[in-house]
This record gives C-alpha cells, structure tokens and sequence, in this order.
DNA sequence: ACCGTAGAGATTGTTCAACAATTCTTCAAT
DNA sequence: ATTGAAGAATTGTTGAACAATCTCTACGGT
C-alpha cells in the first residue's frame, strides 16, 4: 500500500523503500518499549515479587491491587495474566492470584533445566565472543567485589549476572529470555530460604575458575566444572527444602 | 487455616493433615484444567493459528474475534495477552495484534535454542526411563506409516511428537512446555513455505536412526548424529526463506 | 463440646457501555 | 502526484454491574 510497500517494483524507489520501511520498523519497536499501562503494572508487581517485597503464598486481592497501582481492574488483570504465563504468580480458579510458592519440584525441575542448558551454553554455544566472555568475567568480578563488602544480596545478584552471562554465550534471544524467568523463580526459592550466604558463598571460587577455564578456551572443562556445580547447588537447596520448606 | 494447616503442631494429626493437604491441591489442579474461558478462548485461537487457518501477518481485529469466539472484548484481550507472550501473535500498540510473522533471525535464534537443547537431553538427560525411550521410538513409528500412506501432514505431526519425545528425555516439565511453544512457531515457518515434503522426506531417516542408537545406549553418538541433523534442517530452512519469505 | 449447615459478606469471572487517543481512509485542493 | 484535513474505525482504558463461587461466622442439633 503506498510508497511504503517493499513488494511494490517500482525501479529506483526501492531503496528508498527499504530505508522508510526500516525507519516505520524502528519507531514501532521504539513504541514497544514504553508500552501499555497493562505491562507497566505488570512490571512493578513482577518487582515486588522478585524483590522480596510480596512474599510467597500472598494473595493479590484484584480491587485492592488495581487500585494501589492506579489501573483498572480490568486493564490489572491483563498484567496478572502476564505474571501467571511467567509463573511469578499462579492462579487458583475463583479465589485470585497469589505468589506461587515453589515447592520441592520446582526446584528439581529448575536444576533440571539449567544443568542441561548451562553446561551446554559453556560447551557447544555458538555465540562465545569476546565480549560475552568479558561480560562472564566482569559478573565475577562483581562478586568479588560484593563478598568483599560483605554485601550478601550483591552476591546473589552478581551470581545471577554470572549464570545469565553464561547463557547469553549461547548467543540466544529466546534462551536468554528463559534464563531470565527460571532466575526470577530463582528468587523466589531464595527468599523462602532466608539468609542467601550459605547458598553462595560455597560457588563463589568455581565462578572464579569456570570464567577462567571459558577464558582459556577450555570450554569442556568448564562445562564439566559447571555441572557438577549445579549438582552440588541442587543438592543444597533440596535439602534446605526438605528440612525447612 | 483449621484443621487443614500443616504448619499447626497438634501432635499426631500431622499424617491426617498432609493428606487432606494432598486432596485440596489435587481439587485445584483439578479445577485449573477446566479453566477461564479466556484460556478457553487462547486455545481456541493458538489452534486456528498453528494449524495454519490463520496465517502469518493477519490482523485479529478485537471486536469481531470477541463476537466469533462467543465472549467479551476484556475477556479476549486476556486470551491475546497470553498468546503474545507465547510469541504466537505480535501486539503492534495502538494497532492491535498479528499472526507473528517469523523472519530469518526467528528461523536462526529457534534453531539456536533446539540445537542446544535437543543433543543435550539426549547426552545428558537425566530422564531416560523405557517408557520415555519406548514414546520415541512410538513416534518414529508413526513417522514411517505416515510417509507409507503418503500422509505428509501427518508426517510433520509424527516429527514434531518425536522431538518433543526426544526432549522429554531431560524429564523436565518445564523443558517440555518450552519445547511446545517452540515447536508452535516451527509451525509458522513452514505455513510460511508451503509443501511440507522438502522438509520432512530428508530427515525420516536420521528419525530412525537416532531412535535406534538411543534404544542401544549409545546416548553420545545419538546426540552428535542430532546436532548434525539440526544443523541441516536449519540450513535448509534458512536458505528457504532467503529465496523466498 | 462437637458437627454440620445456612446465610451473610467478600472476591472472582465476565459482560456491557462508554470515551480519549491513535491509526486508517477518503477525498478534495494544490 | 503530493499534501492535508475531515471522518470512520480500532485500540487502550475505565467504571459499573451481576452471577457464580468462595470464606467466615453464627446458629442449632446431638
């Protein structure tokens, strides 16, 4: 339709064609980013959950919520229904939403995931470039220098820097994208454990050599390293689970 | 809470109090499955999406599809909302949503995230019970009557069981849903092709293959044989839609 | 005291109607 | 052929409403 239609042949146009439909292409996505008041919402309860603030098991009265958020109830339940696809939040049919509360399974199945992703994102990703592999190194410096501070919540995050560094070595949007939510869930076994030092401070050397081992170019090693580091880390919280959760 | 809460320390109700625990979360999984009609209305949609009755780059005008699928323009907006994030349809703001039409990176990052992941489920799976091995070699199996009665939509569907086989292997439910929606969008790749065949005939073949080394524990040479498999199918694929998408 | 139950109150699931903002169309004027 | 402006159509968002379902409480029977 128009002049802007690429599929039109009209000679000499299209390159102009090309460089308008580019630009067309850009604002879209510029408009993207800002997005509706639904994401928005969904933004800052996804936040509160993550953060800590809205903690396992409570409940997300709708009026209450919509209205503390400034939205409609109508406009909050499309961010709600974001949440539950995230599994941020689960929905009991005809009692609401509530902060899932991940339970034993969980955990196993999320370790099942990242020890078959992670170690395969060391080995065999194709996307190991030097800067992925210095965005690896700077997570661990970054916890280094919060252990150092002795600033336990720094850890955590650094940590999770590292393990999304380590996916985005894979060179993948849609895997980082699912890193990206099994980290968030990440959280939120954390938060059911109280203090995060003993599930940190154990890993703290093996970032340091695995990001040693990518650096090299020994990705196998590092792969194997990864693993069995994952393994031991499961271990702890399924224990932590069993005891406690 | 009553006498229903496991957390409450009465002595030996304990082991009554866990059961009755187990029979409410197995009425809310029960009633989960029955769902909203807004999941009613998605699965509704996704199915008219996947099976190709609605095709790349259709625009699903809000008012018509509500009155067509029976339910109310909110109640539709929550169905699209998951659909979006399932990256079947696209939300273009302000102009509503599409049928999501894949390009060329979606082709590449897909395969991306399938040649990580499938070689690794069947290297490293921590999930390979007989009965899960015995769901491969079913779908190979379907593959081949398939392609006995010339049946090539049916031989696209046998493949597509069989990979989902293949990465049930890993024995994580939350793999297998990733896997569902990725496979969802090969979907849309090949509605974007047309004829099937090219596809599929190549790699019958390497289907029958794998299975049998899987079914003799040759767990490495499965994998490797899968990474190669993939990697052409991608190129494949990918030279498709530079010639022709 | 214990149990079941009826009913009141709250919350969810869903619909309808409306309106501002934005996009698409049409069509006349240059 | 391009521009611009009025008009139609669609989306984003809201508010109010109502039936269905769930929760809690108080009551009465045993």
């Amino acid at each position: 339709m128009s002049t802007i239609d690429p599929a039109h042949p009209s000679g000499d146009d299209s390159d102009l064609d090309r460089v308008l439909h580019g630009v067309l292409a850009a604002r879209r996505r510029e408009r993207t980013v800002m997005s509706t008041s639904a994401d928005r919402a969904a933004r800052v309860v996804r936040e509160q959950v993550v953060e800590g603030h809205l903690r396992s098991g409570t409940r997300l009265p709708e009026e209450r919520l919509a209205a503390a958020l400034g939205v409609s109830r109508n406009t909050l339940r499309e961010a709600l229904s974001q949440l539950v696809a995230e599994r941020i939040l689960v929905r009991e049919p005809n009692r609401g939403v509530v902060v899932s509360t991940p339970d034993i399974d969980d955990v196993r199945d999320v370790y099942a995931v990242r020890r078959l992703v992670e170690p395969a994102a060391l080995a065999h990703g194709t996307g190991h470039s030097p800067a992925r592999i210095a965005t690896v190194e700077a997570a661990v410096d970054e916890g280094q220098r919060a252990v150092a501070a002795d600033d336990w919540p720094g850890v955590a995050s650094a940590n999770q820097h590292f393990h999304r560094a380590v996916v985005a070595l894979a060179g993948s949007p849609r895997l980082d994208a699912q890193m990206h939510l099994l980290l968030a869930e990440m959280r939120l076994f954390f938060h059911l454990m109280g203090d995060p030092e003993p599930f940190h401070r154990p890993y703290l050397d093996e970032n340091v050599t695995i990001a040693r081992l990518l650096t090299s170019g020994e990705r196998q090693t590092a792969a194997d390293r990864m693993t069995d580091y994952l393994i031991a880390a499961q271990a702890q919280l399924v224990e932590a689970f069993a005891s406690q959760g």
